[in-house]
RNA sequence: GUCCCCAUCGUCUAGAGGCCUAGGACACCUCCCUUUCACGGAGGCGACCGGGGUUCGAAUCCCCGUGGGGACGCCA
């Protein structure tokens, strides 16, 4: 059978990375399979929908390259489809209308909970035979209920925990249909992953308890069951979970924070899935290799460490160009444009190495296209007067080394040797000159690549 | 409270009864490299929640505890 899966966020918020997980498995099982993966966006709660959150979703998802073969189709759109099958419902008695106000709910549901049951609906409006139902109050518009079974049992085989029963005594009768007539989200999922024939249901664990309702209205409604494989979820750094208030960053924020997708992506594959011992390994590969049987069924813990550690990686190994693009809009964030001289490729090449974050990277390298701010300690540290006739010297040399960071090389060289100096005496003052700093790669490859017109006039300025 | 789920190094995980004196990765520590800081290389520290079974043999299967989490909405 053709797999099918599908992503369906709510636009209630961003895209975080606990959905964008969700996404990247639903995502990479579909291609996997040779399948399609479609995006649907459950916008049904109107109050708390919003376009904003949806082009959200929208940029989130195209930030990791999670493409869709269908959609985004909008519950909202769908709504003559939901109502037809309400009322196919009503009809053949499998869905009735309940009167029960707000506030008598909820004193039922407090009552119970003080008894110690769970809170549920007692079935007052449910029609039963031989049963004489309540009047219905004048003026109120009534809900939509669905008949759940009494007795039996649910039961599926979660392609992540396993065999889950649940009694249909722990369910009860839940709204399909507002008292405004609009379909409620459990309603809707059951048609949508039904009329869109998806195969395979990928979410997150909090559905695990929706699972059994939805499977009794698939085959009240003589629907195909999907298979379902609920996802535990992902805790902040700090071992909490991740909340509106508490660390529940966008996706988005990781491309402002200075990571690469590439590196999110591996980040979160590796977070509740495994391959053997395998730990960096391309998007591709991914989904060469992704299947359910070895995702974890226990809460991961984001680990920010790892993610750097990833990013440096493919900061390491993406094209050199890719880099430089990437580099160049975040120095024009922090205020720096880049100039053809110095190269900013020739600049990343040296640099990349030691990164780990874009940000930090640009920040790293802005010295190179606009005269750094000195740090003070380590001027005095290392610009002593002692060595300034050291430098002196160097400088007069410079200007007349043919411009490569071998000949560069060779001239500190003799330098130090004429003065009697090791060679980091006269490196460290030069970084602080050059940089603003005292850490630089080789200062031989920086100079070089920063030009001799810079270098000159960057030492000048320390030694008039 | 009721139901459901989960449980291997600090963290992510490998592990489908013997291959486990439990493997890898991040982090941490030591050393090496060195022109500073990184990168890199080599080592090291470090875990099967507890108790009962089943079995010749259990991290792996079962039960009971304990701990953690989730759900109980006219939210999704």
């Amino acid at each position: 059978m053709q797999v099918r899966t599908r992503f369906a966020p709510s636009p209630t918020g961003f895209l975080h990375i606990g959905g964008a997980r969700t996404a990247l498995f639903s995502w990479a099982y579909a291609k996997r399979h040779h399948g399609q993966f479609i995006l649907r966006i459950e916008d049904t709660d109107v109050a708390r929908s919003t376009p904003e959150a949806v082009q959200a979703i929208l940029d989130g998802m195209q930030w990791l390259g999670l493409t869709y073969d269908e959609g985004p189709f909008y519950q909202m759109q769908r709504m003559d489809k939901y109502r037809e099958i309400i009322q196919k419902m009503l009809n053949d008695g499998s869905a009735y209308y309940c009167y029960c106000s707000k506030e008598e709910l909820d004193a039922l549901r407090e009552q119970q909970m003080q008894q110690g049951l769970k809170p549920r609906y007692d079935g007052r409006w449910r029609p039963e035979e031989g049963k004489v139902l309540p009047t219905p109050p004048q003026g109120v518009p009534p809900v939509v209920r669905f008949k759940n079974p009494l007795t039996g049992v649910v039961a599926w085989d979660d392609l992540v925990k396993g065999r889950i029963e649940i009694a249909n005594e722990e369910l009860d009768d839940l709204i399909i249909a507002r008292a405004d007539g609009t379909p409620t989200y459990n309603f809707c999922v059951v048609v949508d992953d039904w009329e869109m024939r998806i195969t395979q249901v990928i979410r997150g664990d909090d559905h695990v308890n929706n699972t059994p309702r939805q499977i009794n209205m698939l085959k009240a409604l003589g629907a195909t069951v999907p298979q379902y494989a609920h996802l535990s979820m992902i805790l902040g750094d700090d071992g909490q979970k991740l909340s509106k208030r508490h660390g529940a960053v966008s996706v988005m924020q990781y491309d402002e924070e200075g990571y690469l997708p590439a590196a999110v992506l591996n980040y979160l594959a590796r977070l509740g899935w495994s391959h053997g011992d395998d730990e960096v390994f391309s998007v591709q590969k991914f989904c060469e290799w992704f299947d359910l049987n070895h995702i974890t069924p226990s809460a991961a813990q984001f680990n920010t460490e790892k993610l750097n550690w990833l990013n440096a990686h493919y900061i390491k190994e993406m094209p050199l160009d890719a880099l430089a693009k990437e580099v160049a809009r975040r120095l024009l964030r922090i205020g720096v444009a880049v100039q053809d001289q110095p190269d900013l490729s020739a600049v990343l090449a040296l640099y990349r190495e030691r990164a780990n974050n874009l940000n930090q990277l640009a920040k790293e390298i802005a010295y190179f296209y606009q005269t750094p701010a000195a740090n003070q300690s380590d001027v005095e540290k290392h610009i002593t007067d002692e060595i300034k006739p050291v430098l002196v010297a160097l400088k007069t040399r410079l200007e007349q080394v043919e411009w490569s960071a071998e000949h560069i090389h060779a001239i500190m060289n003799q330098i130090v040797t004429e003065h009697q100096l090791k060679f980091p005496k006269l490196a460290m003052p030069l970084r602080v000159m050059l940089t603003g700093i005292a850490q630089s790669p080789s200062i031989d490859q920086v100079i070089a690549i920063l030009g001799k017109e810079l270098t000159i006039s960057r030492i000048n300025a320390y030694l008039n």
